[in-house]
DNA sequence: ACGTAAGCGAGACGGTACGTCGCGTCTTACC
DNA sequence: GGTAAGACGCGACGTACCGTCTCGCTTACGT
């Protein structure tokens, strides 16, 4: 059952956890490309060699730490799985807040993987991530449709999917100004509503 | 007015332009965290000690090449300047069209800072520029209406300059395969109009 | 009489003997110092770990198989020792002659310990151990004779062991180009004569 | 004229000389194969990374600082070459007793190179040097004489080279416990007399 | 003969040195 | 004064061996 870590020899799974600890706070401390491996293995207290007993290098170990990440993530999203059609209609909003929560309970280390110090690899990955779901959700909704719509749906939902990802990485770095529920409202907001009418304006033909 | 390269010794300015001219070429090839001085240097066919009288290292040499390339970009936005209400009324689709146009003549450089290898502080800075002339765009518009914003305008601004560049560096990254113009077109019919109505959907009160 | 090995765990004499084999045919391919445990053990087929159960490192190894060797050679040169007079008379070429031939089926070994890439600790050992056996003849020889010799008895006994080793040395570097009685032959013939007689010319006084 | 050295770099030639100098300390201090690429660099105050800059290994600087020697002891055996024959009869002596001096002036770092702890690639290399003087001076001796002789000339060679470089090394392992001409008389007395005349005995035919 | 103490294989680990690479500084010589 | 050439100190890299240490398995020995 929980044959991926139950039987690894013990010291192998404290000597990766205190390597991935230290990577993270290091990064929070410094960002990724400021670090050496010396600097990880120092701080998790094990051999520099021993490092590369488990990693080819430090960004073998981040990937590895972003893996069990995403597997969080993914578990989040998908949790409500027992009825297709709800989770498809009511769904985004509630993976949304979770998926927000998430990255508010590691604040630290999102701040510093997204920001001017951050990893591209990592941007990339998660908008990667966050497109995937964004597309399921406008393909579910396209198919609600009768009409065509008036934008190419490559454009639909890289515009969906950038706009979000682009606010979660705004809230992160101011801090979480307001709480992830009213953030997702006003996203949703804005999303359905568009650009005009939020602000009021008459929207032209 | 000649001050800033009319009296600079020539061998200088020939120098620094072969710098720069190799540090592009090589992001593009390799990315830029890949790069050594030594390698700019070489392609340059400048000896190292020489770059080091110039620059401080390789992130200095691509800041002060940044920094040249949005020069060129804010003349194209403020370029039809003479009457600020036209240009905030129809500005922004020129100024679009003109950015996009920009960066589809340096693409390769482009897509070599924004993609998985690419410059985090130079994504920053470009969304930052970014979020600034949407800003002004935004409380231009908050202006003409009468209503309050249903959404914080932080939150707007933010949103609506997210969605922008994700929609820039997707056009980029898949090497421009439809017309800036078009590509405008499409970005201000989903901002204006919203996700639901573009795909022909109601919109829920 | 059989405490040395009858009593001993035939898993450790077979785990010796392992090492002891895959060290010598270790040293033949390509010198003692180039070693490494890890070669040693990995074509013993026994795990390094096991190594060090036994020896302390790759020069305790050495130095008890060079304890094995040795005991060969003082056999070899003890065996006739019914007749003390006998021995010391006749014996030296006997026992040379036996020398060399010990040397002849272990050349490989012998090559490779005292070459260029060879043991300078074995180099030392084996002519300290010739020292002592040529002493022990000069001794004898010094006290069938009534005078006094010429020379520090010290230095003829160095002079005689260093000629002889030397000359082993080389025969066996040479792939033993003539038989050993032939080497012993000369070499009693170069002692006993000196070098002027030998190459035919008159001894200044 | 001074081509060799005169215009190297000063740093070089400083920091050459520092890392020969540490070098043959060392050696003194704990033996050739104990050392340490770093040892080396420490006690020179040199950085690790520049002695790689000058030298393969610790190998390569041992070899280079070899052959200075060997110049040193060629230029002392060849001096006195004005007259050929003059050389050749009373040579050897004469530069017999130059490299003693030599060894002995070094005595510490010869006394290092050839022990328990030595270099056998240093051993084998000034045994094939004395090797080549010895046979000239044997074959010079041939041809003075009108017999063939008695034993294979190599083997005279070998012989006779051996036991002198099995002198000298005893003679600078024991701290050089007599005067080197002394030293020399010894040897030639016993290399022409042969072993049983010097020890008084009547030579068996 | 059989249970048990041992020897053993497997391999994680802390160390230390290796040889390499890139950095940024410096000096010297040239133009 | 700008540049080429390149020595140098520094520090991280990734690799290789060392010697030590558990942990189970198996195997030879002693009762």
């Amino acid at each position: 059952m929980s044959k991926k870590t139950g039987n690894i020899d013990l010291r192998i799974r404290r000597t990766r956890k205190m390597l991935l600890d230290s990577l993270i706070s290091l990064i929070v401390e410094k960002g990724f490309e400021a670090l050496t491996v010396k600097d990880i293995a120092e701080k998790a207290m094990i051999n520099r060699a021993t490092f590369y007993n488990h990693y080819e290098d430090k960004l073998d170990l981040l990937e590895r730490g972003m893996d069990e990440v995403f597997d969080e993530l993914t578990q989040l999203a998908e949790k409500p799985h027992e009825n297709g059609k709800e989770v498809l209609e009511s769904g985004p909003p509630r993976a949304m807040i979770a998926a927000l929560k998430h990255m508010a309970e590691n604040s630290n280390f999102y701040k510093a993987m997204l920001g001017k110090n951050g990893v591209p690899a990592f941007i990339e990955r998660i908008q990667k991530y966050n497109t995937e779901i964004i597309r399921r959700r406008i393909e579910y909704l396209v198919s609600q449709s009768k009409q065509k719509p008036l934008v190419p749906l490559e454009i639909v939902v890289n515009y969906t999917a950038s706009s979000y990802s682009g606010m979660a990485v705004w809230w992160i770095q101011n801090d979480m100004p307001i709480p992830a529920e009213e953030m997702v409202r006003h996203y949703i907001t804005l999303n359905v509503l568009g650009l005009y009418r939020c602000l009021g304006l008459t929207v032209p033909d």
